[in-house]
DNA sequence: TCGATATAGAACATAATGTTCTGTAAATAT
DNA sequence: ATATTTACAGAACATTATGTTCTATATCGA
């Protein structure tokens, strides 16, 4: 890619990132945007058609970013039974939103929140349905995806109240809460 | 209330729900909210200064006709242990969310539809706080407020899913997945 | 070095927002 | 029933944001 292009691109984000952690997203605008990033008009838009895809783009780039180097649970089994890999997995993903560079947890704090945390369920939703396929049973005839979408859901909901907060736990304490509530739910069923 | 405010006030409502199920919230302009309630674009400003002002209180009537009925568990401790106080409990809300005349599902199925789950959201943490504060007991060390908010996630996730997935479950057979996955958290501390 | 391309900047058309005015109809109070 | 108050419609308006089009310039990759 152009050296210009990810220049600009990067600057884009950065200063999209800073503006999200003062006002909700549908109150900045692309003059802000592009005021903050010192880009021109006809840049912003040669990048983005819309300010939907600048954040669509943004929350992509992050959660590959998050994700790319979190240890993958070796043995799936290990979902269950009080997984030590599930546990150091949730953890490490905490430390990366917790430190990002980014201030992922500022953007997610903002009135703006919610938006990313959709994508971040539909991204986890993904990813956690390739996981738990083979390694945990559904328990009761309550269906698989049922399930899936249940542990992507209470991930999304620690890091809401962990934020709201004020991050005053570890992440390995976070870690801790969230497996005593999903690890009962995955245990049942998987033995 | 004057029966004129009143009036307007739910042509407006009308208007809105409607025009939500169409489009998302953000591509909404009050010109089309005032075209199709039928009302001046002045009358729109004296009843909501903006347009979120609009959402909240939409939301805020909602949920408020939704719970204002549903059962109350006699027996707080009934929240676990399978409790059938809860179930039913459940059970109500998910029939009134499906089946009422403003058309909730759909608004919540749209674009928007995460905008109004935050409201839900609050809402529930609210009121759940009340019901469990002396119905059970915090389990390994795990914050009371915590366990809250999980639940309202899950609550919340469950309703996502169902929505997502075409309603093809009956009210009761949901209540049930949220039981299967709410009941062994609760249970553990509770005795 | 040269051709291609990303950018800046200005100017512009379009469209939405929120306010202010006037006249009219409908509610409530007496 | 009449008077008074209040809500409303409709139009006109200033302001602001959006997205496009143009030209000129600077930077990249080969």
């Amino acid at each position: 890619m152009d050296r210009r292009q990810q220049k600009t691109r990067d600057a884009i984000f950065d200063a999209f990132g800073m503006l999200l952690t003062e006002k909700s997203f549908s109150k900045i605008t692309v003059q802000e945007i592009i005021d903050a990033a010192n880009v021109g008009r006809t840049t912003f838009y040669a990048h983005f058609p819309t300010k939907d895809d600048l954040l669509r783009e943004m929350c992509a780039e992050i959660f590959d970013h998050v994700f790319s180097d979190a240890p993958r649970a070796e043995n799936t089994h290990d979902f269950s039974a009080n997984g030590r890999d599930t546990t150091t997995a949730v953890t490490h993903v905490l430390y990366h939103l917790r430190d990002s560079r980014k201030n992922i947890l500022g953007i997610l704090s903002s009135e703006s929140g919610d938006l990313l945390l959709t994508f971040f369920r539909q991204y986890l939703n993904k990813s956690l349905a390739m996981r738990m396929l083979d390694g945990v049973r559904p328990a009761d005839s309550v269906p698989m995806d049922f399930l899936v979408n249940h542990i992507s859901g209470s991930f999304i909901s620690m890091v809401q109240w962990w934020v709201e907060n004020g991050l005053r736990e570890t992440p390995e304490e976070m870690a801790r809460y969230f497996m005593s509530v999903t690890d009962p739910i995955l245990s049942v069923g998987n033995m």
